[in-house]
DNA sequence: CTAGGATCCTGTCAGC
DNA sequence: TGCTGACAGGATCCTA
């Protein structure tokens, strides 16, 4: 669920909240998430953290630095003297230092960095900071709303794929940053359905979708995203943006557009997909 | 090249 | 009440 608006906001916390410290420890409680030597990142100061569409990487001043891609559950919450803020969200299952709590990065002046993942699909990487870019997953990333995805780039990427746009959309090596909720919502404001091949958008549609993209993406980086299964910010709060959802997790309620219809939801590329039959032709 | 399925995980929820 | 099974989903890997 955490993709590039959910990512966002949660660098944002970091580099509030993080930038300064100085890593001293690091506990491992569950070592398949923890890949690479955390003494490399141990007595490194933390200088900035940067987001790769829904990759983070935490920079230190020891030419080190900490890939984390949270995936479904992950997160990334802060505690310590840089933060008022005290109360946390009960989608931090078993709270901090919990049964979830995979990953404890003791900072300076008593401040922790806590990592929770009730699904264990996340990973913590330490990896050489001049190497993030040329790194498996970040190289192959596809350009990013509001970066490098131009609407010239967009429409190029759309007419040359027969694939349903959704999966587009969502695939990461075309297009990084755009995860299922994004993409449902997308597809709704532009009326267009998820299974149109690509290639069969008209110009117009093609420009309308990459507004449409934008569009809830920037809606979703202004609410602090979707807290929806379990992402909550660097200081442990909710988003906003499943408040105003358009289409996602709407299955069986009414169409808020046009009234005419109900959201259904089938599967498409292994994922819930919403879209009103009335608003969304094929 | 694309499509489809399995995999990793566990909380939640429907059904009996 | 308590058990069982289905389901959710980002990215990767494997097969067809």
């Amino acid at each position: 669920m955490p993709e590039l608006p959910e990512v966002e906001t949660i660098k944002r916390g970091l580099n509030r909240y993080l930038v300064g410290h100085k890593i001293v420890g690091v506990d491992i409680r569950y070592p398949k998430i923890f890949v690479g030597n955390p003494r490399d990142i141990e007595d490194g100061k933390i200088k900035n953290v940067r987001r790769f569409a829904k990759v983070l990487s935490i920079d230190l001043d020891n030419g080190y630095s900490v890939l984390a891609q949270i995936k479904l559950t992950g997160q990334l919450i802060y505690r310590g003297p840089n933060l008022k803020e005290t109360n946390i969200s009960k989608k931090v299952f078993g709270g901090l230092g919990g049964k979830h709590t995979h990953v404890i990065i003791r900072l300076d002046k008593g401040a922790v960095l806590y990592y929770n993942d009730v699904r264990k699909f996340g990973r913590l990487k330490v990896i050489k900071t001049n190497e993030v870019t040329t790194s498996g997953f970040v190289e192959k990333l596809g350009p990013e709303p509001f970066l490098d995805l131009t609407l010239e780039i967009f429409k190029s990427i759309v007419s040359k794929n027969k694939t349903p746009i959704k999966l587009i959309l969502m695939d990461q090596e075309k297009i990084g940053g755009v995860g299922n909720i994004y993409a449902n919502d997308a597809l709704w404001l532009a009326k267009i359905h998820p299974k149109r091949p690509a290639n069969s958008l008209s110009p117009l549609e093609q420009t309308k979708l990459f507004k449409s993209v934008e569009e809830v993406l920037k809606k979703g980086i202004e609410t602090g995203g979707a807290s929806e299964l379990s992402y909550v910010t660097a200081d442990g709060t909710e988003g906003k943006y499943q408040e105003h959802f358009l289409a996602y997790g709407r299955g069986g309620k009414s169409c808020e557009r046009c009234h005419k219809a109900k959201v259904e939801k089938i599967k498409l590329g292994g994922r819930g997909t919403y879209f009103c039959p009335n608003c969304q032709k094929l």
